[in-house]
DNA sequence: CGTATGGTTGACAATCCTCAATCCGGGTGG
DNA sequence: CCACCCGGATTGAGGATTGTCAACCATACG
């Protein structure tokens, strides 16, 4: 068993992790609870209130558009996250959008901060999912500015594989949440050089894509080597 | 009064500007107040325990080193920020180093814990700093993924002037913290093609290089128009 | 079974990096 | 006060990587 691979012991299929459900509970009952499908934008306001998504199921990200069709996925929000607009500004281009069908616990800014003084888990939690995204904005800073095309889409590749993947008899099955411009503007990549570095990956046999939206990868362990972050992407994306 | 410009009223030189001094006599009163050098580099952990640095003077780094002499220039810490180590792995090639000389609180993860109970003020604050941080390095990772060099260039001399500029007769004069190598890490630019970059604007006539630290910036506006992020920027960067 | 959407691939262009030569500025010693 | 030297900054030529555009292919869906 590699060091680095997903939890052997997920025997959930991907797209339904598991989630804290006290947190969950605790937040739904000062939010409100809804589906949220592919594609749907999220309102980053209530009224005049910000507002916390807590992703329970599917997958969230925040995307940024820049003049000249060029957009940036900045964040991808698994479950477990709470996604905060406290900071997002659709007036600046940026908007919350669904990447996975799922359900999420809407709360109001002002809310959660009550719930934070009531309940001092919730304060605790509430710092741990700013720092872990912290965290995982700058190593996804460092995919985007240092690595190259090839070892970026071996960090996505291990990313998702941490944070959805299955191990089956030594590969590792990932349902990805994302479309191929999507994946292209996460990773700060062409969509016709990201079909590049895939198929070379292919070729190679470390992956195999199966229809659009999964990948088995078959060679874990060299996956890991093509990617110099593959260290720093383990301590971060955790589930 | 272009409406981006650096604060007006701001007085103060470069370097010493305030941050609030409530804060830091809270953070000081559970922490170790001391002068830093520039490019010393700041222990992650206080025996076992993480430790945050709080910025009162001066100017701090975060960065990660890569194979292949690559290295990464991830995040600034100006004064009045917080910079925490606990998720902070030397074992990764990720270091805090000093920028500028200048003075900082060191203060113990759990002690900050403790002080974050009984101040509430001060958990709301540490909130707050953690959701700065996250905002300012998605804005750096726009920066770096999907500009070009000369946006990026222009991207960090709007950021630096937001944070460190004056305002006299028109131009914003800066005082530079980094080195050129180090602003060239921060862009994930190379040194010559920073210089390639610099060059240009400066013979157009956007800014002038006084010395190796300093920088008049001559055409704040068009600095601005240059740079396709600079309302994020502006949003990002206040003091 | 046809159409539409999205993914792949090839040729070429643009951008940025690499390496090396040159320049400049600041300190040192004559 | 000036010549010299050293380290960092600039600049040029050439190469590597990635982006652009267009044609082609596959998959999904009615």
């Amino acid at each position: 068993m590699p060091a680095l691979s997903p939890d052997e012991s997920a025997t959930t299929t991907a797209g339904s992790l598991a989630c804290d459900p006290k947190l969950e509970a605790a937040l739904a009952g000062v939010g409100t609870r809804f589906k949220v499908r592919r594609g749907q934008k999220l309102p980053e306001r209530q009224g005049d209130d910000a507002v916390h998504y807590f992703v329970c199921d599917g997958a969230l990200y925040l995307q940024s558009e820049l003049p000249g069709r060029r957009r940036a996925i900045v964040a991808t929000y698994y479950p477990g996250d709470l996604c905060s607009t406290l900071m997002v500004g659709s007036g600046r281009g940026e908007d919350l959008l669904v990447a996975e069908s799922g359900t999420v616990v809407r709360v109001r800014a002002d809310m959660l901060s009550e719930l934070c003084i009531s309940l001092p888990m919730m304060s605790h939690e509430y710092v741990r999912w700013m720092q872990v995204r912290a965290v995982r904005v700058e190593a996804h800073a460092i995919v985007v500015g240092r690595l190259t095309g090839e070892e970026r889409v071996a960090a996505y590749l291990i990313e998702t594989g941490l944070m959805r993947g299955e191990n089956r008899d030594k590969a590792v099955h990932v349902e990805l949440p994302f479309s191929r411009d999507e994946v292209a503007d996460y990773l700060a990549l062409n969509p016709d050089s990201l079909s590049r570095f895939l198929s070379r990956l292919k070729s190679e046999g470390v992956v195999t894509l199966l229809g659009h939206r999964r990948a088995i990868i078959a060679d874990w362990d060299e996956l890991l080597r093509r990617c110099p972050l593959a260290e720093t992407l383990r301590a971060v994306f955790q589930r």
